[in-house]
DNA sequence: GAACGTTTAATACGAACGTTTAAATTTTTG
DNA sequence: CAAAAATTTAAACGTTCGTATTAAACGTTC
């Protein structure tokens, strides 16, 4: 790999760094790093088998640059929609924290493909864990598990215990993420229609299936 | 492949065959399919090389075959755990199904090894559906599901509609999934020591936040 | 114990893999 | 516009993959 100039604006070399983001991203998302050979990522992407090797040094590094400048990002704009939600919503209540972070996840500016793409990457990682495991845990993980306790104990009755919060706070990570992946085969195993009213039915359920399960149930959801 | 006999009972030949399952399984679930090559496998296994295709006729068959020999049968054996101990409670309860759920998944007579190997390979299966999910969605998911959704059908107020059911019977198993697999990572995010004690309160917690959340809570939990 | 079917073993094959190389081409820069 | 730098290209490298082949070893049965 030779040296990189940064101070051009070369707009081909760019396309191709970001078509071939694009295309092992959609690639390794639905069939896994060891299912995707780099002569498929090049020939979607319309470049030089070479190309990977030299915009990305090798293909284990791509993979981890597409959870860098592809997956973290995206992980931090459901983050700060999730935070902004919570903001505007007023004052805080168990109800606005939950229903603002199932909101973020599940609705939010993303394409419906791009979220599959954004889950199906990080629950291979949690199968099948890799280095951009300790990417996503350090990163964006803790931080929004942090993030989510410190929400839940400021709205939750200060009777309840640290360890009690943390499981709480790992059960709606669990029913959010768990619903992002299961949606196709949820709307099948029912009957098959997976139209807008589905999924505002799903954050609903969602919602109010955590918010009992905290123990805040019994609210008007909505 | 030749024909197989069935008439005799050759101690090496099923030892041979078993072992090659047994260390399959074990590198299916860690690594993935396309991660392990068949030579890995036989090494692990002591046998030769061509056993895997004698005995299996090709890789994918092998992987199909840990599923159909190895897999299901231990799901068919949490499932009875599970009816069992729903039986055997007395009267059936929001909290005595909750529970036996929960309790066969995460407790019973396995090994937290053989527990997680199984997990690991559903979530693959997840993320990157092969041949095997079909297998998996027909013979034990539905039939789970369904028998999970008329346990809570006759335990739950009749103005329950069917879909609210549904979508709690998701959720419950989506707790029990969960946690499942990322009770490594759970333990190691609030402090560490992942013992006896540690799987006690999280069967609790599942418990009670799944009874909340389909609004059975405020019983007493044990 | 010879014939037989079954299992193991050693080896080879062609294909596909990730990666490298070096020349050709394009773009940037002075 | 020419020199330099960056990128693309075609071709090949060595390795490893899944699988096939063929013969040897084994166990059973008559």
């Amino acid at each position: 790999m030779k040296k990189k100039a940064r101070n051009n604006s070369n707009h081909q070399t760019e396309l191709t760094r970001e078509r071939i983001l694009d295309e092992a991203e959609a690639l390794f998302a639905n069939k896994g790093y060891h299912a995707v050979s780099v002569r498929e990522i090049t020939r979607l992407a319309q470049c030089n088998l070479a190309a990977v090797n030299y915009h990305f040094g090798n293909k284990q590094n791509l993979y981890l640059e597409v959870f860098r400048s592809r997956w973290k990002p995206r992980a931090s704009r459901i983050f700060d929609n999730f935070r902004k939600s919570l903001k505007d919503n007023g004052q805080a209540s168990p109800n606005s924290v939950v229903e603002s972070l199932a909101r973020a996840f599940l609705q939010g500016p993303m394409s419906d493909d791009e979220r599959m793409r954004h889950h199906k990457l990080i629950f291979g990682e949690f199968a099948q864990p890799t280095q951009a495991f300790e990417l996503v845990a350090d990163q964006v993980l803790k931080p929004l598990f942090t993030s989510l306790m410190a929400d839940l104990r400021a709205v939750m009755p200060d009777t309840t215990g640290d360890k009690q919060t943390a499981l709480n706070a790992f059960s709606i990570l669990a029913m959010v993420l768990y619903f992002n992946l299961a949606r196709p085969l949820i709307s099948s195993f029912l009957d098959g229609h997976d139209d807008v009213d589905f999924k505002d039915r799903l954050i609903d359920h969602i919602v109010e299936f955590s918010l009992n399960g905290i123990g805040a149930g019994k609210q008007e959801v909505r």
